[in-house]
DNA sequence: TTAATCTATACTTAAATACTATAGATTAAA
DNA sequence: TTTAATCTATAGTATTTAAGTATAGATTAA
């Protein structure tokens, strides 16, 4: 049950882009820079994240992209879940009628509470929360001397 | 993030045994039948299974297998931290030496915590809680009439 | 008009998953 | 002692999914 790289790369790239929240559109060749990720590969996570209006963009030169809502209204939860496939750890939560066994099945219930522990912890966190978390490990470094 | 078929599979074999305990060795080909999976597939997850000692196996002819302990001392979380290639959303929780960034990566902590949240949930139910949840189902079933 | 950017679609490669096949070891019972 | 029923071990294959790449096109600031 590992995460997709799409869902590890997209919030690397949402925390990239609430970095920079409020200072302009970013070029995606930035971000995947900083970030050491395949450019091309950004841009197909893009379009499912604008499409679930997380992100806006803005084309032509000195275009690039930007949050589309400010980062304390989008949770990892929800960026996670847009791009993973689903975000249960068996397809028969979302979707019973793909087991035919899934009416009696005990296990069944077992995986629908365990994907809803880890979605409510995913859910809890917003990116606002992870600038919070940057500014205290940053000054932790410093104060370490690391 | 989901489970692969062997960690399904296997935790409804042992639910099967669970459901056997106590009642001498049950043939793998039994429990193949009983619950719909290749009985191919069940023989390769039950090695890891024995070598963690949840299992043990009687050969020959009468033969087959058992749980090796009572089953409220195994937990679902066991079963799956044994089938599955690792437990948690990321290579990088238990190897931080695999990504040259984990030392400064900030979703690395929120996988982790995810991880373990799901974990929580599937290591707090024991194979004896699955078996009382499955008698309160066929006593709500018989009562309902389904 | 140009060049920098995003957008759309299709393709390729690699890895993991799920499953199957074959041969061998053990042992209860006839 | 032989047989047949079971587990054990290892290797192989096929399917699917994930990850990454390539190409052509649309938009727009300068």
């Amino acid at each position: 049950m590992r995460l997709s790289t799409r869902s590890r790369y997209g919030t690397r790239m949402m925390l990239d882009l609430a970095q920079h929240h409020d200072k302009g559109p970013v070029r995606i060749g930035e971000i995947a820079k900083r970030q050491d990720m395949p450019v091309k590969y950004l841009e197909q996570l893009i379009i499912p994240l604008k499409q679930g209006n997380f992100i806006k963009s803005v084309r032509g030169p000195k275009g690039g992209h930007m949050l589309a809502r400010p980062p304390e209204e989008i949770t990892v939860g929800q960026i996670v879940k847009t791009l993973e496939n689903g975000i249960d750890l068996s397809g028969c939560i979302e979707n019973p009628g793909e087991c035919e066994r899934s009416g009696r099945c005990l296990t069944r219930g077992i995986w629908e509470d365990a994907s809803k522990a880890m979605y409510d912890k995913l859910n809890s966190i917003t990116l606002s929360n992870m600038l919070e978390m940057e500014k205290s490990f940053k000054m932790h470094c410093s104060v370490s001397g690391v």
